[in-house]
DNA sequence: CGAGCCGGTAACTAAACAGTTACTTGATGG
DNA sequence: CCATCAAGTAACTGTTTAGTTACCGGCTCG
C-alpha cells in the first residue's frame, strides 16, 4: 500500500512534524504553569486533566511531565506561585507606614481587592483544604513567607493600642482571620449564596457595598 | 469439566449469590444517601466514587443507580438534605423571643457549633461553590427555605433599631454573611491556615477563643 | 561536519471509572 | 404451587485518563 517504504524494520507513519515555530522553554514553562493555574483553580485536584492543561497552554504532555514531574508536583507548584504572589503584594503595601487606624483600613482593602481580582487564588485554597493541606504540607518554602504578616500587623496593633485607640485584647491573627474570613467567604461562596437567597452578589452596587462593610467591621472589633 | 450443565442455552458461572440478610429499601436508600454525604464532601463531585459509596453503604451500584438514577442527581440530593438539616434546625432557635443583641448572639454561637459539628455541610458547600452552583441552581425545593431566616432576621433588627440598641444601617443579609463568614472560612481552611501560620487552630482552646471572637465581631459591628 | 542533546510531537498503554446487563432470590397473592 | 415482582449481586462495556514511548529536527560544540 505504502509506496515509500525504504525503512522496513521500523515504520510508522511519519507526520510532517510542523513547523517548530521557535524554541523557548521559558516561555513553554510559563505556559504550563499559568494554563495549570486556570485548569486547576476551575475543576479543583481531582477534575483538572493534565490533557487539558497541555492544550490550554499550546504544547503537549510530554514537556509538562518534563518540566514538572507529574500532575503532584505540577500542582503543588501552582500552590505555591499564588501565595508567593499575594504574600509579595501584601508587603509592598508598608502598613506601619500610615497611623494604625488607617493601616488596617489598608490591609482590608487590599485583601478584599485581591481576592476580588484573583479568583483563581480562593478557589486553589478551597481545592487544597478539601483535601486537608494535603500537598502544602509538603511544601517546605512557605513558612518564614508569612511569619512577617503576623510580625508587622502586630507592631501596628501594638501602637495602636498605645495611642489608646485599640482595645488591649486585639489579636494579630484574629484579626488577619477576620479580614480574609469576610472576603473569602463572600466570593468563593457568592454562587451558593445568590442562588439560596435569591439575589445577585457580585453586582458593582453589592461588592462596594461589602467592601465598605469589610473595613468597617474589622475597625469596629478592634476600636475602643 | 461442570457436570451439572443441564441447561445449555445460557450457562454463567453462577455464585452462591449469598444469605439475602433482610431486605430493607428504607435502610438501603437512607445508607446510600449517608454514604454519598460522606465521599462527596470529602472528594468533591470530580473526586468521589459511584464504587466507593456502594461499598460503604454495604450495598452495590445496581441499588445506587435504581434508587438515585446518576450520580449527578444523587449529588443533588445530598446537597439538599444538608441545606435541609440546618434551615430546620436553626429555624427551631426562634431568635425572635429574645432581646434583639441575645438573639443575635443566639444565632451566632448556633451557626458556628453546627458548622463546627457539621463540616460535611461545609465541604459540600464548597465543592459546590467550585462548580458554580452549577446543581443547586437547578433545585426547586430551596428557595423559600431561604427566604423565612432573613425574615425573621430582619424583624430582630428592627426590635433592636427601635430599642435604640442597634445602628440603623445594620442589615440582615450582611449581619448574616458576616457570621457565616466567620465561622466557614476559619473551619473550611483551617490546614492551609493551620499550615502556613505554624499552629493548630483546631485545638479546644483556640476553638473557644474564636467562637467569643464572633459574637464579639458581630455584635461590636451592629451595636450603636 | 557530524554526533548527540534539547525542545517538541503524537500515538500508545494500563488502569480506573460511570453506567448497564444478565441473572438470582425470596416474598406475595391468586 | 406457580406467576410475578421487588430487592439484590456481580460481571461486563465503552470511555476517559495519567503517564510512557518511539520518533523528529534543528542547534551546538568537539
Amino acid at each position: 500500500m505504502n509506496d515509500t517504504g525504504e525503512s522496513a524494520k521500523k515504520k510508522i507513519k511519519r507526520p510532517p512534524a510542523e513547523r517548530t515555530a521557535q524554541r523557548d522553554p521559558e516561555r513553554t514553562r510559563a505556559a504550563i504553569l499559568e494554563a495549570a493555574t486556570q485548569e486547576f483553580a476551575e475543576n479543583g485536584m481531582g477534575g483538572a486533566r493534565v490533557d487539558a492543561i497541555a492544550e490550554r497552554a499550546g504544547t503537549n504532555k510530554r514537556m509538562l511531565y518534563h518540566y514538572f514531574g507529574d500532575k503532584e508536583q505540577l500542582y503543588l507548584r501552582v500552590l505555591e506561585e499564588a501565595y508567593v504572589s499575594i504574600r509579595t503584594a501584601e508587603r509592598a503595601l508598608n502598613i506601619g507606614t500610615r497611623s494604625p487606624e488607617e493601616g488596617i483600613g489598608e490591609l482590608a482593602l487590599f485583601t478584599w481587592r485581591y481576592f476580588l481580582q484573583h479568583p483563581e487564588f480562593l478557589s486553589l485554597l478551597g481545592t487544597e483544604n478539601l483535601h486537608r493541606a494535603r500537598w502544602l504540607r509538603q511544601s517546605v518554602r512557605l513558612k518564614e513567607l508569612h511569619s512577617h504578616l503576623i510580625g508587622e500587623l502586630s507592631q501596628v496593633l501594638e501602637e495602636g493600642k498605645k495611642a489608646g485607640v485599640f482595645i488591649e485584647s486585639a489579636d494579630p491573627l484574629h484579626v488577619y482571620l477576620t479580614i480574609a474570613s469576610l472576603g473569602y467567604f463572600y466570593l468563593s461562596n457568592q454562587y451558593t449564596l445568590s442562588t439560596i437567597f435569591g439575589r445577585d452578589l457580585i453586582t458593582p452596587g453589592n461588592l462596594d457595598a461589602w467592601e465598605r462593610h469589610i473595613v468597617h467591621v474589622t475597625l469596629a472589633s478592634i476600636k475602643r
